[in-house]
DNA sequence: GAGTGGTCTAGACCACTGT
DNA sequence: CAGTGGTCTAGACCACTCC
């Protein structure tokens, strides 16, 4: 075995049993180096794994940290029905909370939205979820959702709609109507599209350096893929939103009724 | 920007646009080296980001290749109906197929399957998810999945039940009876229990050193964690499961529908 | 055996953080 | 300014794979 495995092998031990606790520094790279009788660079090979498993954290000028355990945010699958609920409500119960804070139970002035909209076309992949012709037009909304200014936001939201069903309602058109009271369904609602099913496709995978940025990923957290269709009461499929979520403080949950014998 | 990350940017930009294809193998190191005009040590670097953002896999002694994407196995979960009504089957249709069968599509017998049992005390967690005093009596079952031989498992499961319950019926309690045809579902029916919903709670990470090993994961691919909670028709927690699922080749497919307006 | 990636060294210099 | 991590070098030797 590599000397940095057994290095990194050591250190791993002593956080599991928590003889080094979270939040905890660990000596400078140079005395680690020395207890371990191996060069500087070595040593933060061993580091590296470390970082790369999420266990540790580097901070340039500071030094070396047991990591600890970020606040999850939980993500259920009941704010379908929640939001579907919502959207027929009068405007100022509306108003009051959106499906964030469903989901952190924190208040509607504690978090900052950002939105933007612009117009695309259907590629191969969006055209056979929607079921258009590819080269169809969509109106592709983008969203963040920060904890006031504090720091990184809680997902990276793209969301598509067909632009002409969508046009029948020219205030949905324009993102500086966001964040809309009552969410997108009451947006569809606008313009009679009522929603049958959400299906959501989850995966997983490590952040590309966009995201990292992006999210505020520190190396060593997964990203969370989520594309969420929604079809309408017709049959169709009227929204398709690609979610990222930071995999190191989402918890998605999902229920599943089963019919009784 | 420092001159690793440089030379990373060329190359990740070389594969997203296609330059370099996938399978493709890459010039050696020391190639790359000279041709940025670097050390080798700091071409691994670049390497070495790659690798963690899983856009190339290097194979010692052979080479550095633009990684193609694995093929997908889809985890639905109408799987949870789908086992529930196959549980009151008769025995010979019960053989035919398993959940694994269901999501992949796979023949039976192109799966291995491996299971061990042991018993255990419930922990501080599990005795929470329970609902039972911590140190309760378990039994945990062990599982992995293989696509017979030839490569590393589709998931590790390990799943909880509590011993005093599931000792009605001792056939319950031996691994020598695995694959149970008809699966978990069908031996809680033995015992007069039938489940009333699942819930999933799912969160993703890096792989830790041990699962990278277990699951035959590569650098940089993100481990998806799957906690199914099974609750019986009176209320109560009867199994609860850890699944750790391959990031690179699993997609989890939920569906809620929505009550009509 | 030729060619590939894997590991390691010893030291240099730079960049960031907090006092 | 002292102390920390970040980057880089030039070269050595090892381990693996395939012919």
């Amino acid at each position: 075995m590599a000397r940095y495995e057994q290095i990194a092998d050591a250190l791993r031990h002593g956080i599991r049993t928590g003889r080094l606790r979270p939040g905890e520094r660990l000596p400078a790279e140079e005395r680690l180096a020395a207890r371990y009788r191996t060069s500087v660079p070595t040593l933060q090979r061993a580091l590296s794994e470390l970082v790369a498993e999420g266990l540790i954290d580097k901070r340039h000028g500071v030094g070396t940290f047991v990591r600890t355990p970020r606040r999850r945010v939980v993500r259920s699958s009941d704010r379908h029905q929640w939001e579907k609920d919502r959207a027929r409500r009068p405007r100022a119960e509306r108003l009051r909370t959106g499906s964030t804070e469903h989901d952190t139970g924190l208040e509607v002035t504690d978090l900052a939205f950002h939105a933007e909209y612009r117009e695309t076309k259907a590629d191969e992949d969006l055209a056979t979820v929607f079921g258009v012709p590819v080269g169809t037009r969509l109106l592709e909304r983008m969203y963040r959702t920060n904890c006031r200014e504090e720091d990184a936001p809680f997902a990276l939201v793209h969301s598509y709609l067909v632009h002409d069903v969508v046009a029948a309602n020219p205030d949905l058109l324009d993102a500086a109507n966001e964040p809309w009271p009552g969410g997108t369904q009451n947006q569809l609602y606008t313009i009679g599209i009522e929603l049958d099913r959400v299906e959501e496709r989850i995966t997983a995978r490590p952040p590309t350096a966009e995201e990292a940025e992006a999210l505020g990923l520190r190396k060593g957290v997964s990203v969370i893929l989520l594309r969420k269709i929604c079809t309408g009461t017709d049959g169709r499929v009227v929204e398709v939103s690609d979610v990222r979520l930071p995999g190191d403080r989402t918890e998605l949950v999902f229920t599943t009724p089963l019919t009784r014998w």
